[in-house]
DNA sequence: CACCCTATTTATAATTT
DNA sequence: TAAATTATAAATAGGGT
């Protein structure tokens, strides 16, 4: 109903699409509530804009109830079909999340902020910056892991070299007590917190 | 638009308000399906008839789906305008925030999300990247400090657990050439890498 | 009920402001 | 760029089968 028949498709063209999104999504929700004054039914509609942006008609206080009402329908006649669609739904679930984080963002501007960049330009900077931070990272972890590497290694030697000095002691202690009794005790000599086989502490976060 | 124009109020006849509720929904569905095709629109209607009839339209596999992103959005909402001062929470929400702008960049490298967005928006979501990336970063640098700190601890006490064993090998072998002429020689014992002198990793990179 | 018919209203695509 | 206008397509009220 225009000037021109519209074949049902995805509109390709950003502008239109949005123009018409706005149109319809109105007519829509117009409709929705023509039809539960008229005809006395319990209507909800949700629309998401591909922006994320939420629009919603509830005949009833509460969107929820109804959903809620309609879940209990559902229930009825539900079958057993989550094991595969969970981990889609998950997925899909992480995805928007960040659609309504964008959303929250957009909404939290209520000022328009004048715009002294270009779009290009501020992903250029925005890239360079990401860049920039990601070699720094990267360095800072490859030395931090460096660093924990050697550490570990160092602590390693040390510890059979501790134990090869503890059975050279062992040893000569025994020679001596053989050789002419005498008694030295070495027992408490290394300290409990230097057990070799403690474990590590995690790194999997690296 | 018929052949009368019709108030929008209850329709007490009610087998008219039948005839209508049956076109209307109809209708209604119609529309909101094409909104979804035309405008890459997310809907979803949910209609009760007032006889407890269910009528959907879901442009998801699933309404559920869309109900579920519905909840997730109005509970983001909630949270943004209440009170973000919950450490723990909100650290952990822009954690996830992160996993799941990468996994959105991941998923539309032929649609860039960029395109969705303003100037602004993308500023904004930015400055919640680099808090997010932040916070992240910040708690892996807290762990691998600790890790080397404690890694460094164990170095210290097992060196001078070294020297202390050198110590005591040093005394029983003089008390032993003193006494019986026994020779043995612990020059070499201790591997080159193990001077607990050598000059520690730079760690002013933290 | 669920269709058809069709006059009329309504929604909206294209255009203009 | 968005809001208003306009020409046209689509929806539908009321009637009939």
């Amino acid at each position: 109903m225009g000037r021109k028949k519209v074949e049902i498709k995805r509109i390709e063209d950003k502008h239109s699409r949005q123009v018409t999104f706005s149109k319809r999504r109105k007519g829509l929700l117009k409709k929705a509530k023509e039809l539960s004054i008229l005809c006395d039914a319990d209507v909800a509609v949700i629309v998401f804009s591909n922006r994320g942006r939420l629009y919603d008609f509830s005949s009833t206080n509460s969107l929820t109830e109804i959903v809620q009402r309609y879940h209990s329908h559902v229930e009825a006649e539900k079958e057993s079909s989550a094991e595969v669609l969970d981990t889609e739904h998950s997925k899909y679930a992480s995805f928007m999340t960040v659609r309504e984080l964008l959303q929250t963002v957009e909404r939290q501007l209520e000022e328009p902020v004048v715009d002294y960049l270009s779009v290009t330009d501020l992903v250029q900077l925005e890239n360079q910056l990401q860049t920039a931070l990601m070699q720094a990272r990267s360095s800072k972890t490859h030395l931090m892991i460096e660093s924990i590497k050697s550490l570990g290694e160092k602590e390693k030697l040390l510890c059979e070299e501790n134990k090869h000095l503890e059975n050279q002691i062992a040893t000569t202690k025994n020679k001596r007590e053989v050789n002419n009794g005498m008694a030295l005790d070495f027992t408490n000599l290394a300290p409990a917190s230097m057990n070799c086989r403690q474990p590590k502490a995690t790194l999997n976060f690296l």
